[in-house]
DNA sequence: ATGCATGAGTG
DNA sequence: ACTCATGCATA
């Protein structure tokens, strides 16, 4: 069934580039293991007490004042450490007040750090797989570690990156209008401007590549990135990056910022200068629930059938396959996403049947029918050159008719 | 490497 | 209430 613990979740933390750490809680700063020239090592397990307190994160949150808040609040925190109330809300539970929110706030970047080449994971204490209401503060292993990272730039944020919000869905991406602003001489730098699928994916097999090679893993890239622009990244989105599991949109709006860190990287190999660290401080966040197989299946099944199920149809799925309501409207969300990656799940169970077009001949690996889906923009990927991602966004479903 | 979750932004 | 970008916690 459905655990639903909580946990405390991280609080941001800012290093130095020396390697000092500072921590922003009362009397607690963990250090992790620095620099090594060239080998990464450094293990330091913090174990960091949740505190029912929560401080803020800051990190980063740019905004442009120009937000038409429906509400009429358009708030632009002048100091973005002054002390954010967070709203602390546990929608689970006590879901009260959902107003007063200052959006200004992403998801924290926690920092973690170290460990990585080695095999010493000694986290994981959970034996069942479900129910309890913990917080645990503690176990969480750091991935990452001393890397050659360098490139100072600490102190708040500096390089506040453009989000890159979805400014509107005007896509434009090939467009060779008489008029476009390029630089009249061209001579290609085949840099910037939008990539193609297969740029993406070849950038992305590179990049993989040469990160390895350097010896950093994904969890360090995501760091440094942090340390680099200030913006961080978790080791969850570089390896999304790299196996192209994320939306063209997002796959293009990363690019940039790895290729300057590869370029930067191998460029200074040999470069001391490493940062990690770690803390958790906690605000609690939903535990992990996990859907028993045959549950999935159901859910594969109807969202085959109905992929945007209306809010009763989510009831009613949920109250029958005894889940919370919320656990399947976010599976649905959830899914819908999977299939919007460059690197779209098969939809195919080994065993599903049940839905086979009445022609009765389907490939192995696609069944797929009416209702409409698009379709996954681009096939696994075999050379030659998907089509074109689409206008990633609004493409609610544009069958690439060929 | 991924499953489930959060939250900002949008309607 | 949904989409999207992201990530913690897990497997």
């Amino acid at each position: 069934m459905a655990a639903t613990t909580y946990l405390p979740v991280s609080s941001a933390v800012t290093s130095d580039v020396d390697g000092s750490v500072v921590v922003g809680m009362n009397g607690m700063n963990i250090a992790g293991g620095y620099h090594s020239s060239n080998s990464p090592r450094s293990a330091v397990d913090t174990e960091m007490k949740y505190l029912p307190h929560h401080h803020h994160h800051q990190q980063h949150h740019h905004h442009m004042s120009t937000s038409p808040s429906p509400g009429g609040h358009s708030m632009i925190s002048t100091n973005p450490w002054v002390g954010l109330s967070t709203t602390a809300s546990d929608p689970w539970n006590t879901m009260a007040q959902m107003h007063a929110h200052h959006h200004t706030h992403q998801d924290i970047k926690p920092i973690t750090g170290h460990a990585e080449l080695m095999h010493h994971r000694q986290q994981q204490q959970i034996g069942s797989p479900h129910h309890g209401w913990h917080m645990t503060p503690s176990s969480h292993y750091n991935p990452g570690a001393g890397s050659p990272l360098q490139n100072p730039v600490v102190n708040g944020m500096l390089a506040q990156y453009q989000s890159t919000p979805q400014l509107h869905p005007s896509i434009h991406r090939e467009l060779q209008s008489p008029h476009h602003p390029q630089h009249p001489d061209r001579d290609n730098v085949g840099e910037d401007e939008t990539p193609t699928s297969d740029d993406l994916e070849a950038f992305a097999k590179q990049f993989k590549q040469r990160r390895i090679k350097l010896g950093f893993t994904q969890a360090d890239v995501g760091l440094a990135l942090g340390t680099l622009y200030g913006n961080v990244f978790s080791q969850t989105t570089i390896c999304r990056f790299e196996a192209l599991q994320l939306s063209f949109k997002n796959m293009c709006k990363l690019k940039p910022l790895l290729q300057k860190w590869l370029e930067e990287a191998d460029s200074t190999t040999g470069s001391p200068t490493s940062i990690d660290k770690i803390a958790a401080q906690g605000r609690k966040r939903k535990k992990r629930t996990s859907i028993e197989v045959s549950v999935k299946g159901a859910l594969e099944q109807h969202f085959h059938k109905q992929p945007k199920p209306s809010a009763q149809e989510i009831t009613s799925l949920a109250d029958s396959l005894q889940l919370e309501k919320e656990v399947v409207r976010v599976w649905f969300c959830n899914r819908r996403q999977k299939e919007k990656r460059m690197t779209p799940p098969n939809t195919l169970g080994p065993d599903m049947i049940d839905n086979l077009p009445p022609s009765g001949h389907m490939h192995p690996g696609y069944g797929h029918h009416p209702a409409d889906m698009h379709g996954s923009p681009m096939g696994q990927h075999s050379h030659s050159h998907s089509p074109p991602m689409l206008s990633p966004q609004s493409m609610g479903h544009q069958l690439t008719a060929h």
